[in-house]
RNA sequence: GCUGGAGUAGCGCAGUCGGUAGCGCAACUGAUUCGUAAUCAGUAGGUCGGGGGUUCAAGUCCCCCCUCCAGCUCCA
């Protein structure tokens, strides 16, 4: 048996172990719902009436070893349809999984001793002993919606850790704690990075030592796309809902948006309100069901109507419109390229912040292109060069991804037909035909769209560029051009960003490096150290002739002992550290310490160290030069 | 928003049955002037996330709220 199966098969089977020792635990009252394998063993999920907490994992654990060493028979029955409902009588989402199933399928239930059945396809072992040897462990449980959906039962799902030897899992266990150790969030704090405050959840505070290297990032894309016939532009960061109106915002993303109230939609209140809808998620629902509510005498409420209401911006788009609409234009200005890096808000349900991952105010490297119809394979093919040089920067790989026109799509058929084309010329050309992925249908109505995800150091995938065809955007803000032939035409315009977020991306790559940033992007890149306090001097002499150079250098003036100045710099992973004393004052050399390496380079001449460190800015060096050759 | 966890000094943590809030690192002061990841001694630092309640007494028990974490859902 091959390993891809032989893990399905033990996985899947181990779930039914697990559903069983659940029921066994906390009743027949629980409701079992499925139970897929997944990458690294299975879960399963259920409606139960007590809480399952990690105290109760030890107990579930032992209950799976002891029904695997019952030992009992498992057996493959094909039932029809009535017979499958009544198996399960009493199990609503079995018996709605029944239901689902078309009309003809053969439906298989599998018996675990004589005492527990579940609805699968299989397959399956054929006796718990099989799984005697095989290791696994709860992970967690959470909550997950039936089928997804938030408005439907909110169920338990516990997962499992799955490997067919001891020492799988543990080989995966320590790949979880690697990418513990790598975590941003603690890395950003051990590094001086950035901060949060419960005052702005979601929205970092940038220290200066993050804020350095998000500077080098800003600047790193600025020159790039300078080169690339780009122009930056910037443009107001809350707008008044008159733009929302003309973008679709106000009717699409109104609960995503910060409201900024004017002055207009102040009301006191003192009255009896026929129906008031609490879950803003309904608001725009039509048969939400409000409530009564009594206001308290000279309650203040706010009408966000009012003419003066205005909201931050989720997204540039609308101000870039806004900014090509400024004047008439030709033909021969196409296309034109408005990259904006503006601060961004958008407003997330409790819960879904994570760190740098996902945050409430963010900025992109943002651009939109203007282009006609007949620019947009030689500009996607542009774009797709600037994210090559850009994820090369940082030795990571990236896929392609296409989605394609979904079935709420709007505008002509027949631009769509020829757009798709040109972008799957462009793929083919550049990956290869099925060197790229397509999901059909999923595009965004207004445009297909060509996603990037980046792959990290622990073979992790992030979403971070993303190139979107827009038709509609033009079409609302009624853009034009003026063509060959005198006539007006629409532009398309082309939205794309190659890091993504600014700060999604220093996330990714905290973690891709574990901190230990190449040299251009480190906050700090070269740390001095004086090794007595006559050798401050010389240590001033050093960090100036760096300075003038452009590199970023720290230097450590205090009366610690060198040991400490030195360890001080490493916990902050600079790149380079110079330990400065008499030889080095007398000769006009550094002494330094390769960050990665126990490696010393004795006896470097200055000018030869800063011509190391200005070579590696001017060049984006990915890994440190660690020889003075 | 949902499920489960967490919040105690700047950071990492301990705090038992409800009975005077502690440890390590960092900080500060003094001594030490040192050749590659922690010199020694002393000092200071707390609305125990916020609000309410129970109690003679609350970090500890109860209720509400906030924030964070692991997931779900949604997304850059």
């Amino acid at each position: 048996m091959d390993k891809e199966r032989f893990l399905g098969v033990y996985r899947h089977s181990l779930a039914h172990i697990l559903a069983k020792a659940v029921i066994e635990i906390y009743g027949k009252e629980v409701q079992y719902a499925i139970g897929p394998q997944i990458e690294d063993g299975c879960y399963y999920d259920f409606l139960i009436p007590a809480s399952v907490g990690e105290a109760d994992f030890k107990a579930i654990e032992e209950k799976m070893r002891e029904i695997i060493k019952r030992r009992e028979v498992w057996s493959r029955e094909e039932v029809s349809r009535d017979e499958a409902k009544k198996l399960f009588a009493g199990q609503k989402f079995k018996t709605e999984l029944i239901e689902d199933l078309p009309e003809g399928e053969t439906i298989t239930v599998y018996r675990t001793g004589d005492d527990f059945i579940d609805l699968c396809r299989g397959p399956h072992v054929d006796n718990s002993q099989e799984l005697m040897s095989v290791a696994y462990q709860i992970r967690s449980v959470s909550g997950a919606y039936w089928r997804g959906d938030e408005k439907r039962d909110s169920m338990q799902r516990i997962y499992l850790y799955a490997y067919p030897t001891k020492e799988e899992l543990k080989e995966h266990l320590k790949l979880i704690q690697e990418a513990l150790e790598r975590d941003h969030k603690k890395i950003g704090s051990e590094l001086n990075l950035f901060m949060f405050d419960e005052t702005a959840p979601g929205m970092p505070y940038w220290l200066p030592r993050g804020w350095q290297m998000y500077q080098e990032l800003l600047k790193f894309s600025r020159e790039l796309q300078a080169r690339h016939g780009y122009t930056e532009i910037s443009a107001p960061l809350i707008n008044n809902k008159k733009l929302w109106l003309i973008s679709g915002h106000w009717a699409h993303y109104i609960n995503n948006m910060f409201m900024v109230p004017g002055i207009e939609g102040w009301l006191k209140a003192d009255a009896e309100i026929p129906s008031v809808v609490g879950d803003v998620r309904e608001l725009d629902s039509a048969d939400a069901e409000g409530v009564p509510v009594m206001l308290g005498k000279h309650s203040v409420i706010y009408n966000r109507e009012a003419v003066d209401t205005m909201a931050a911006k989720p997204m540039n788009c609308p101000n870039a419109m806004m900014t090509y609409k400024r004047t008439v234009h030709s033909y021969k200005e196409l296309p034109i390229r408005y990259s904006e890096y503006d601060v961004l808000h958008r407003k997330e349900k409790s819960g879904q912040m994570n760190g740098l991952f996902r945050v409430q105010e963010f900025r992109q490297d943002d651009d939109h292109t203007f282009v006609m119809e007949s620019q947009i394979e030689e500009e996607i093919a542009d774009i797709i060069s600037i994210a090559d040089e850009i994820y090369a920067t940082f030795g990571v790989t990236y896929r392609a991804e296409l989605s394609t026109r979904p079935e709420d799509f709007m505008g002509d058929i027949e631009v769509w037909n020829r757009a798709e084309a040109a972008l799957k010329r462009i793929l083919d050309k550049k990956y290869g035909e099925g060197g790229y992925e397509i999901n059909e249908g999923d595009g965004a109505f207004y445009g297909p769209k060509i996603d990037l995800q980046i792959k990290d150091a622990l073979g992790r995938e992030w979403q971070c560029g993303t190139v979107q065809l827009d038709f509609q955007l033009p079409h609302n803000f009624g853009l034009t051009y003026q063509a060959a032939d005198g006539s007006m035409q629409m532009p398309v315009v082309i939205h794309r960003a190659i890091y993504g977020s600014l700060e999604r991306f220093i996330g990714i790559i905290i973690e891709n490096f574990k901190g230990a940033f190449p040299f251009w992007l480190s906050p700090f890149q070269v740390g001095v150290v004086p090794i007595r306090e006559e050798h401050n001097a010389y240590a001033g002499q050093v960090e100036e002739a760096l300075k003038a150079a452009g590199v970023r250098v720290e230097t450590d003036y205090t009366d610690s002992n060198m040991k400490e100045k030195i360890k001080r710099f490493k916990l902050m992973k600079d790149p380079y550290i110079l330990v400065l004393g008499d030889r080095e004052a007398a000769e006009q050399t550094v002494s330094v310490n390769v960050r990665g390496s126990n490696r010393q380079l004795q006896g470097v001449s200055l000018e030869r160290f800063v011509d190391m460190c200005v070579q590696q800015n001017r060049e984006h060096t990915l890994e440190l030069i660690d020889s003075a050759q």
